[in-house]
DNA sequence: CTAGGTGCAAAAGGTTTGCGGTTAA
DNA sequence: TTAACCGCAAACCTTTTGCACCTAG
């Protein structure tokens, strides 16, 4: 198990870097990731900031989320909020995905050499694996 | 370019294998995936096929989509339809998602190996990628 | 004849936004 | 004091569902 978790200082000056402000809120939502690490959506972190803080609100932990985000002292699993894509390339590939203008690529993969050089916990059944790699698009590069 | 289209005769039998009929729809939702190749969502789907089949509805296209998905035509770029997942552990990590009970597990990477492995185009910038695989995480594979 | 496909519209889920009130630097 | 934060509610976007009609096997 990685070790993770932070003082109330250390939460304070990442927040600070980052223009926000450290409240009883922000260090609550960080808690319940840390205390529970099973990746939990949004409205699991609502859940169980609520029985602590009964008053909190979807809308606070969504702006908690993206201060913890935006801080770098959490990470989404699930990118790309916006709509599913589709694909018509059933070959092994992977994706890139432009965070500038948003364009998917594809990309070519090492044919099944990843899975093997990846520690999989024993137990885990693998069926398919994804990539994607996040960066800007030569044309997006190439303007700066 | 990994070549990719198939004939109707290859989407009928495809198709069939899976229990689906071979609809102009489903051959017209296919063309547009081919023809443009940049990974469009389902609204970008309509509106192509519309300029073709103006009477096509949205209700259709998302069902022609995921017949061609579950026939294996067409994959899906972005899984995880649900709400995104948090996870307070910044460092390098994949994640395994249970495709039975949806539980999500961190899983560690090789350091900094992966980037070097994979021929990404020149001119493309990555900043960074995420894995994510998929499969059954022992207490769902125990469970046959 | 019947299962499957289609269009329409409504609903559902997840996330964002607008607004008035509150709090902390 | 003033910018940031909070709760509430409404809006928004994407996807799913219910229903009536139609069509292919």
């Amino acid at each position: 198990m990685i070790s993770v978790g932070n003082s109330s200082d250390q939460l304070n000056e990442r927040l600070a870097n980052s223009g926000f402000r450290f409240t009883p809120h922000r260090r609550q939502v960080y808690d319940v990731l840390v205390q529970h690490r099973d990746h939990p959506t949004a409205e699991e972190v609502f859940i169980r900031a609520k029985k602590v803080m009964p008053d909190i609100s979807m809308a606070t932990v969504y702006n908690c989320l993206d201060a913890l985000v935006k801080s770098g002292l959490v990470r989404l699993v699930n990118l790309d909020r916006g709509a599913t894509r589709f694909c018509p390339n059933m070959a092994d590939h992977g994706h890139f995905v432009c965070d500038r203008c948003g364009g998917v690529f594809d990309v070519g993969l090492p044919p099944a050499s990843l899975g093997m050089q990846i520690e999989i916990p024993s137990g885990f059944k693998v069926n398919r694996y994804d990539i994607a790699f996040h960066g800007q698009c030569p044309s997006c590069a190439s303007q700066g």
